[in-house]
DNA sequence: ACCTGAACACCGTTCAAGT
DNA sequence: ACCTGAACACCGTTCAAGT
């Protein structure tokens, strides 16, 4: 045993956080444990310790990754054909097919286990500011004038609603027998949001 | 051993559940054990099993409790002295403020942990619907010709508005930076969208 | 009938021991 | 320096054995 050194550290990074994200298709964070990521990797659980502070760290990155793919994902959106509010819309979909059709790593970005007691750090805090200026960008869009409080206000209101509902609708308990689509929902919410806005 | 009957079956369900509140109120729902639960009562974990089918059982009991006390202090609101509208942010300061008392209690409620694969039974949706209607009842009064579908879809993208927005400021780690206030926001939401409702 | 205690198959995390 | 395997202190769940 010891020092195989088939991968290197950054290698066994990337591999340690792609057995986790493969490993969050099939089942739930709930499910997900240091042994089994260890094993998927060909290596054992103490091999994790080296590169990862604790369980929490690594999910702390699958995060991360997370994050940035949804950046790049808005990023390929063609903005610059439509209104903003059409591109609010458009980000908001986004969101919502994202969080759908990757449920697992989608969900993980909220577990509580992930943030244990300690704060988030600040270059994860980055990308989700990034994620937000987005959102802004297309509000100044709509309302020029405004202070840049009032944008921040305005675009957490949006993102936390928009988030609100697809949380509702992905462990869909909370709709009761209602039948509205999330979709639905999304668009009412953004048109309402913002028609009171601007006729503020 | 065995046969202690100190406790009837239905002390024993009561002391659970209040056992399982008490340790949610030091500690968060990761770090909740069944062992844990039942040394608090004086039992083993055995016992437990006797009265819940698993875990997760024992946790959807303890969040139906909690859901009943949310609708008790609901309905403790001084709803006719008010305005419709003022009625709702009521009930949204008092989600609010729910939430950030007995954070413990509040986020088990959309635990991933509690539903597991199945499906929430009846009499527990059955609560959610009450709190719903509540809202329902309030949007009636603001713009009583709409159908039922339409009060309906409202009152969803409403609460899941300001769930979202609870959410996000209970684990503060997506308003960045933002000075806003989650009450502020809330207030900012609810205008906006009954704004875009009534003006439509 | 009710409760226990031990067992089973798992956890996250640490660390001496090996190369 | 890197990796292992065993150890520690925990899990959820089951169930024979006791009264």
């Amino acid at each position: 045993m010891a020092r195989r050194s088939d991968h290197t550290r950054e290698e066994l990074t990337e591999l340690a956080l792609s057995s986790a994200e493969e490993l969050l298709n099939i089942k739930p964070a709930s499910e997900l444990s240091t042994r089994q990521i260890a094993t998927k990797m060909g290596y054992t659980v103490g091999t994790l310790y080296q590169i990862f502070k604790n369980l929490p760290d690594l999910l702390l990155h699958v995060n991360a990754r997370t994050l940035k793919r949804l950046y790049n994902d808005c990023l390929k959106l063609d903005i610059k054909q439509h209104s903003a509010e059409q591109n609010i819309l458009a980000y908001a979909n986004l969101y919502l097919e994202f969080a759908h059709s990757h449920q697992g790593l989608w969900t993980l970005i909220f577990d509580n286990k992930v943030l244990g007691d300690e704060e988030l750090p600040d270059w994860y805090l980055m990308q989700v500011k990034a994620l937000f200026s987005l959102i802004e960008q297309q509000l100044r869009q709509i309302k020029p004038r405004s202070s840049e409080q009032e944008i921040t206000q305005i675009s957490r209101v949006l993102w936390s609603s928009v988030h609100g509902i697809c949380t509702l609708s992905i462990n869909n308990n909370l709709f009761v027998q209602s039948a509205c689509s999330s979709q639905e929902l999304i668009a009412s919410l953004i048109r309402n949001i913002l028609k009171g806005w601007t006729n503020g």
